[in-house]
DNA sequence: TATCATCTGGGTATAAACACCCAGGGGTAA
DNA sequence: TTACCCCTGGGTGTTTATACCCAGATGATA
């Protein structure tokens, strides 16, 4: 057997949250409720879900507007947004801006279970990814200042001897910083280094 | 003023390509109508287009094929679906394998307008970034293929003596490969070249 | 045939990286 | 005060990289 998997769903009218609850726990899937997205939002960072499930038309904070907020906390897992009410140019608008699905109501549950099984094999993937380069992002940031200045600046090419210029330090100094910072963040040779600055997208 | 803007303008109705054509002309739009998909897709390589709107329910090739026979192809321009008869599924299918846009039929001739615009201010940013890769690339398939195995190790922390003995050649010859190599490719130093590396997704 | 690119390997010298060691000064927290 | 971390700089020796030079063998192409 997989992991159980945790859903989040998030719907101002009581009646769907309890029939698709019921439809989840059929299927053995592991619901969270919540009537607002507000609710949800306070509650994501302490709960590990694998997918959200939330309506697009509610009182305050609308689904498409949850999208966005958990964009901006660089919430990776995927959504799938039900509703309703909507039109295609909300459909186009939810997918551009990253929800996994867009699903029109009434659907046949079995859709909204196969896109949700969808959803999670794809998240679970990424997340792994997402989980390495968080690794990497803590170790980078685990460096010193001098530390991250000598690697943006080893990275971009430049000798000991030239970083020793910019920084107006001695190269024997600079020599050190490097030493210190590749065993500190895991790198064994410049190549290596070059790839982990791309990968947490290091800008001079 | 900016480039002229060259759509390429795909429907099985010949009223709509007219009426759309002669809205496009006098919106300073330079327009070329094909009929069908086919047609279209012999065409698209003997042509620069900066953006391709095209309806969706069309007899043989549709417009959501015509998206990833385009993808296949590498084809990078954006892609703008419009239909009379779209529902929020197809609308959704065509967003996630990666259409600029969905319009519904019928709609506002200012909203599709916009939309192109749009499309084409972002196309044409990363026609730069692509066409930068294409000369990368071409660059890297100028190398030799020993040239090319030694980067490959060179780009994945290996010193010289290490390469030598995977290839079963001296260090020195490796050192001269080397040096051929980075000259051709146009990198100044490793930290270049791993970029470079990163950039053409170049794999052992 | 002659030329050109490629692969091979060497020589030689300088520059740089790397791996250790050392120590003083400064700040901060137990 | 002690301990810890950081920044600074040096010493010393080994290993690599880089930049030139050289030349023979090979294969394709003009």
């Amino acid at each position: 057997m997989v992991d159980p998997i945790h859903v989040a769903l998030i719907d101002d009218d009581a009646a769907v949250l309890d029939s698709l609850r019921l439809y989840f726990a059929r299927n053995e899937l592991n619901t969270s409720c919540f009537n607002t997205a507000e609710e949800f939002l306070a509650a994501v960072d302490s709960t590990q879900f694998d997918c959200v499930v939330s309506d697009v038309r509610m009182p305050g904070v609308s689904g498409l507007d949850l999208v966005g907020h958990l964009n901006a906390r660089g919430f990776v897992r995927p959504i799938i947004l039900i509703t309703g009410h909507g039109d295609i140019d909300m459909a186009v608008a939810a997918i551009k801006i990253g929800a996994f699905d867009f699903i029109e109501k009434p659907f046949d549950e079995n859709r909204l279970l196969a896109s949700i099984r969808n959803a999670v094999e794809q998240g679970r993937q990424q997340i792994g990814d997402v989980a390495e380069l968080e690794r990497l992002q803590s170790r980078f940031n685990s460096l010193s200042l001098r530390q991250r200045q000598v690697m943006e600046l080893a990275v971009a090419g430049l000798s000991s001897k030239e970083i020793g210029k910019r920084l107006n330090i001695s190269s024997k100094t600079v020599e050190n910083h490097r030493a210190w910072l590749m065993e500190r963040i895991g790198a064994r040779n410049l190549a290596e280094l070059v790839r982990m600055a791309m990968q947490i997208q290091l800008r001079s």
